[in-house]
DNA sequence: TCCTCACCGGAACGGATTATTCCGCTTCGG
DNA sequence: CCGAAGCGGAATAATCCGTTCCGGTGAGGA
């Protein structure tokens, strides 16, 4: 946890450059791939996060944040409790909000900082929130999770070898495609939902793809 | 090309392993960790396939195969276009069909066997027919191009940390959600879809995930 | 029973990748 | 023109992984 660190741009310029290889793949990726993202030598990391583990916490923080605060604006805004979720999804999957890398990695969560647990549980509470008041007001199926919604999260994330603006275009498209099919249950879901601790232990791997070649 | 073997069930039991390896973890996953999943040593793979290369490509072509088998058997089993489609998608994502692996990896298909062209593009050919077969009879949306179902393949089948069993049955439940989003375009899909070409230079990652600290 | 041979599992080798550190260079204030 | 702060990238050391090597084992024949 960086206290007092120089206010550059850099900041902001590495983590959101972290949040989008960790994203794309998985927290093996190499350092070096995030410093040439964020057009800034291996030592500029180095000199605000003490090693990458850290640096993947705060990564972990930003994004959780984000997302807890996609969920606390979608309450506010919309009313209908259908039109919380779909902006609520929307918002998670936009450009830059790093979705798919708020899970803890394989092993659990030991060694996270209490910071990071914390917002952890919050976000999965207002996700919680925002699917049973849907689920209550016979707009969402009833078969359906809220952990379900994060396995979605996770499908609609892929590792695409695109540029992240394409990405968000598929996401968005199919998040489109899929959301119909959330309302009604013509055909019962097979299989069990998935619990928050079953999800805890889906880890996310996308270790480092080849980027000699290129 | 292995050309003749000797005939243990050795074989497929590589084969089988190398399969659910390289499915949930990517090409980049760790020979030594396929031998384990067979419970067999590393060794007796370089015995049979003279590389990692060799291994894959011969894994690529079963996984291939077997879709196309799915894609015929849907086709001469069903008569409505739908039907067609929806059995062939569950056929595809049924356990140990080997989807998400049928893609090629980044850079292209140079170095790839003549055999397993000729199988990709009889697999393309097919899935083109029975998704236009569902679109012209107005069953299927039209704006959702072959490509798509690729995609959404992909999504269907990321690396969860589970066993294969469970992660097939989340691949049922979660197909089961999406398939009825696919009938009717109530919204039009935002996004181009992508095309074969740009699906071909998204390649697979899925590097080891720690295999030490089990 | 003992020898031989085919085959197996796992350790060993060498190259490649990567987290982390070190160092010379640039830049900006004075 | 000097010095320090901050930067980028090379250097380092450890790890991982593809591939090869080797001693062990068991079936079958003498």
């Amino acid at each position: 946890m960086p206290t007092t660190r120089p206010a550059t741009d850099y900041d902001e310029r590495v983590i959101a450059a972290a949040r989008e290889v960790f994203t794309q793949y998985g927290f093996a990726a190499p350092i070096s791939e995030i410093a040439r993202i964020a057009e800034v030598g291996v030592a500029s990391i180095y000199r605000r996060y003490p090693s990458k583990r850290e640096l993947a916490e705060q990564v972990r923080i930003a994004s959780t944040s984000r997302i807890i605060e996609e969920a606390e604006d979608a309450l506010a805004r919309e009313s209908e409790p259908w039109e919380v979720l779909r902006r609520f999804m929307y918002g998670c999957l936009r450009e830059h909000t790093g979705i798919g890398v708020v899970l803890p990695p394989h092993g659990g969560c030991e060694g996270f900082s209490e910071e990071l647990l914390r917002l952890r549980s919050r976000m999965i509470s207002l996700v919680e929130r925002i699917v049973t008041a849907a689920q209550d007001a016979g707009e969402l199926r009833a078969d359906l999770r809220a952990a379900d919604v994060f396995v979605l999260f996770k499908h609609l994330n892929p590792p695409l070898a695109t540029d992240e603006s394409r990405r968000a275009e598929l996401r968005a498209r199919y998040l489109t495609l899929v959301l119909p099919g959330l309302r009604e249950a013509c055909v019962p879901l097979p299989g069990q939902a998935p619990e928050w601790e079953e999800l805890r232990r889906m880890c996310e791997e996308g270790p480092a793809p080849d980027h000699s070649k290129e």
